[in-house]
DNA sequence: TTTGACCCTTGACTATGGTCCAGGGTGTAG
DNA sequence: CTACACCCTGGACCATAGTCAAGGGTCAAA
């Protein structure tokens, strides 16, 4: 009922280096686990089942960090608005950053129409427009300290 | 008519920090530059374009790798096909992570719907979907070296 | 001349997300 | 009993993209 896997077995049910669940046991993603006589950890099917969503978080564009977040709030058996609520910041998150990625590649693509694809990397629009695509930003120079 | 600005005054120019101006010339993405008499750096008017060239390919989310391909095309004096065909991969590359970050998003928004925002964690549709988001993916498990 | 802003180099350190290695112990099949 | 696959720990190492600190030298103004 507690099909107890070693870490082994776990790692190639979630499709990931061993040295990974021992990586995320370090960051308090993975649970420490029951331990055989010999030492070994051990794992149910909830810690499978526990892997697989951080590789799916990942996947989803959370880091590690933004995980043990969700993590947590799961563990704590927490309401559902911390989950929801996380979720969404999320995807806040993911608008801005899909909003300057299209903008970046609407630059981009202009770019390459506008290049002929022959002549002299002189005046390449590409070249030329890449130059004033910088955001030059920011105050900087800041002296004290 | 070569402005000769030092390190500090290119840094500012660009907004970038004047330790970023010796990484990137570290990493070859800015010349050597010229040297006082005393050793310190000399810039001209090139320099900073070049350096605003290559905050501003980062901004629209060239790696440095990318960049240094991008200006070795430009000094190469080659022709701008190489550029545009950079730019294009460059292009598709994006297409392809705006594509993942549109599905994840997709995911996500409809979790973020179908998650009450009470209620306890469990069977919480946000934790149950991510669960299963995991692209379960690749070989794993090589033995050999 | 002295102060303060600026510059130099080398090398360490940051964060993220792992991966690998050495040097051992364990478990099981032949 | 011997292999061999598997597990353990600790610590080093990788890439990316910088940033900072220590211990100096330089330049310009007061």
């Amino acid at each position: 009922m507690n099909p107890s896997m070693t870490i082994g077995r776990l790692a190639r049910a979630a499709g990931v280096n061993l040295d990974t669940v021992r990586y995320y046991e370090r960051q308090a993603l993975m649970p420490e686990p029951q331990r055989s006589d010999s030492g070994y950890r051990l794992y149910s099917r909830q810690d499978l089942e526990r892997l697989k969503f951080i590789r799916g978080a990942k996947s989803l564009g959370f880091s590690l960090s933004e995980i043990r977040e969700l993590l947590n709030l799961v563990d704590s058996e927490a309401d559902r608005a911390g989950v929801r609520a996380l979720a969404a910041a999320r995807l806040e998150d993911m608008d801005r950053r899909l909003a300057a990625i299209q903008q970046a590649r609407a630059v981009l693509a202009g770019l390459v129409t506008a290049c002929s694809g022959h002549g002299s990397v002189r005046h390449c629009p590409i070249v030329e427009a890449v130059a004033a695509a910088h955001p030059a930003s920011s105050s900087s120079s800041r002296k004290s300290k």
